[in-house]
DNA sequence: GATACGTGGGG
DNA sequence: TCCCCAAGTAT
């Protein structure tokens, strides 16, 4: 332990006593010391949802996921691919896939209780080092090392690390093992996470507000903004393709069907559609459609992933016999249950917009290209036909019997989808 | 070690 | 508009 180690953590617990955030699987320090422990479950649920994910974005899907699945039993006893439909929208999907699998194991080889160390916690599907150590810190009180990006930011400018991400980690991690207290070491974590947060931010850190200021070398320098240094990022390239929306006629349902269970949006459903790395000359057309129909150009949609840019050429069509191809229709009023990525959210919103027949004026010489999704795809969305109902189809049946009968029951109201994620 | 892997919000 | 980034992990 250096010299400077002991006062930084009581200087940022006194300050978390203070300021900590209210979040709904966090024990608040005060209850806590009290006696109060938080839930492995919530933590663990709450930790792979906030992985590369913003506290704001992960809240409601947080409370969605523990009022539907209030334990590990009941998550590991789930259809995957309700959990898939669940997590749609919230990005990276692998994350629901190893969720599920580390349910399963928690259930079946440790008898349904998280193991309580960051070592044996690492050994479960999407746990890393990060997670194995905030679970271990928060719900069993491991002096384990917490590193996340927040607590890089504040690491580095506290001594100054000149080093670039991601050679510098174990410098971060070594720092942070001295600094973490015996006593609290899972609210020194989430202190650390909160100060990165809300304080110690990466464009105009509120140095006039941190309970370390004094001992920041970077604030002493007045250099605090060049931290953390980071390795260049590369130049995302742009890849096309198309998605073809078929609508039947007599229902408005949707032609779908599952994507490969790795890769990209693996496991969700999607508008059958071109792959991505087509050419660049939006060579895409109805020739490339997964089966011939009356295919029209609706428009395109722009989509920004991580490593590339996206543009789809969306098609649309009206048809009646159900295609000879794997899939399953859904109807308008179950698109929520369907497991579609934002990505397809959109295809889908865009082609609802301006199909024919729809009830939404599909008219206008923009529809052709719609160079503005957003906008496009947060237009108010209705159909003006009744709708008959499927049951919820995201699941085995679905995608592998294709041309089951839809079971019939007549719903008759108006659909008024809205692009509000959920 | 480098790359694949989503999404939405903020400056 | 564009770029950055957010409680990372798996391969």
């Amino acid at each position: 332990m250096t010299a400077t180690a002991e006062p930084i953590s009581d200087a940022l617990l006194a300050w978390y006593d203070r300021h900590a955030r209210e979040l709904p699987w966090r024990i608040g320090p005060s209850a806590r010391k009290a006696g109060e422990r938080p839930d492995p479950y919530r933590v663990w649920l709450s930790e792979i949802m906030l992985q590369q994910t913003t506290v704001a974005a992960v809240k409601p899907f947080f409370e969605r996921f523990v009022n539907r699945w209030p334990g590990v039993e009941a998550l590991a006893a789930a259809d995957e691919s309700e959990i898939m439909a669940q997590w749609a929208g919230l990005g990276y999907y692998s994350r629901a896939r190893n969720l599920h699998a580390c349910a399963r194991a928690v259930t079946g080889d440790h008898g349904g209780r998280f193991p309580g160390t960051a070592a044996e916690l690492k050994t479960l599907s999407g746990i890393g080092d990060y997670t194995s150590a905030a679970i271990a810190a928060i719900a069993f009180d491991e002096a384990a090392p917490v590193v996340d990006g927040n607590i890089e930011r504040v690491v580095t400018r506290l001594f100054r690390i000149a080093t670039p991400l991601p050679k510098a980690k174990s410098e971060i991690r070594t720092r942070v093992a001295e600094m973490t207290p015996a006593g609290r070491p899972g609210d020194f974590a989430q202190a650390m996470m909160d100060l990165g947060a809300t304080i110690c931010t990466p464009r105009s850190p509120s140095c006039l507000l941190c309970p370390l200021t004094n001992a920041c070398e970077a604030a002493s320098a007045g250099d605090q903004t060049r931290y953390p240094v980071k390795a260049a990022k590369k130049p995302v390239p742009t890849r096309r393709g198309a998605a073809y929306v078929a609508r039947r006629s007599r229902d408005g349902a949707i032609w779908l069907r599952r994507r490969p269970a790795s890769g990209m949006l693996g496991g969700m459903s999607e508008a059958p559609s071109t792959d991505w790395s087509a050419r660049s000359d939006g060579g895409t057309g109805a020739a490339c459609a997964p089966f011939p129909a009356a295919w029209r150009p609706v428009g395109e949609i722009e989509h920004g992933f991580t490593h590339f840019r996206l543009i789809l050429d969306v098609f649309h069509a009206k048809i009646e016999e159900t295609p000879a191809t794997d899939g399953w229709w859904a109807l308008p009023d179950a698109m929520d249950e369907q497991g579609l990525s934002t990505l397809m959210r959109k295809v889908v919103a865009l082609a609802e917009a301006s199909g024919e027949g729809g009830g939404t004026a599909a008219k206008a010489g923009g529809t052709r290209h719609a160079k503005r999704p957003g906008r496009e795809a947060r237009a108010v969305l209705a159909t003006t036909e009744d709708g008959t109902s499927d049951e919820p189809v995201f699941e085995d049946a679905g995608r592998s019997g294709t041309t089951r009968p839809a079971r019939l029951e007549r719903r008759t109201r108006r659909t008024s989808a809205r692009w509000s994620g959920r």
